[in-house]
DNA sequence: TTAATTAATCGTAATATTGCAATGAACAAA
DNA sequence: TTTGTTCATTGCAATATTACGATTAATTAA
């Protein structure tokens, strides 16, 4: 059906999969590695860096927005977006919880 | 159109979107928790413990297997499932690569 | 004002994902 | 063998995602 039954799960296996799907396009990933690398930047750029259409990009910023990993500030006609680094630190602790379940088991059963 | 254009990124950034696309699903997040949580490897007590049909938990399976992320051997009837913790490790490394890149820069721009 | 620039939004087509009933395959016990 | 159990697969319907042309909104410069 395409609709995931978020009811019938915990908030914080909402939350994870919430941000792992913000970076389940590589689009969305090489927009996040590009703010990081040139540590601000517009639109454009993103358009040029990247080979997709302009609301393409526009789209997939405006997802990121919405989770408060990125922040874009207008600047004259453009708009500087760049890494809201604490919400960013915030989304790394629930996915490192996640992530590093393995430290706490230790053998192979199968 | 719904379609990723692999081909223009690079085979790092969509390693990333292919493991996050993973846990982009609460479902497949409580499958992982379930199976590092039990540590010997359940079977179908998963659609015991998640609210949904077995051919939806087998497909979960299916996917979460395919990436290399958890195994499957078939004991008699049913079959038991674990985390595959080598390849756990591999994807976290590559995870991790990409969560911590902030660690380099500093100052927030906006 | 007008023109140019930049990015958001709208509308829509193509594709992907999710979920499950029905069925099938493999195995164990009777 | 027959029956029951467990899980995979098939086939579909419903929904979500992705991409982009066309348009709009906002701003700056002339």
């Amino acid at each position: 059906m395409g609709l995931a039954k978020t009811e019938m799960f915990t908030d914080e296996q909402n939350e994870i999969s919430l941000f792992a799907k913000a970076f389940g396009h590589p689009a969305r990933v090489s927009i996040l590695q590009h703010l990081f690398k040139i540590d601000s930047c517009v639109c454009g750029d993103l358009v040029a860096e990247i080979g997709l259409a302009q609301p393409t990009i526009s789209q997939h910023l405006k997802e990121l927005k919405h989770l408060g990993l990125i922040k874009g500030n207008v600047e004259g006609t453009s708009v500087c977006y760049c890494i809201d680094k604490e919400n960013w630190a915030a989304m790394k602790n629930v996915m490192a919880t996640f992530l590093n379940q393995d430290l706490t088991s230790s053998s192979d059963c199968c």
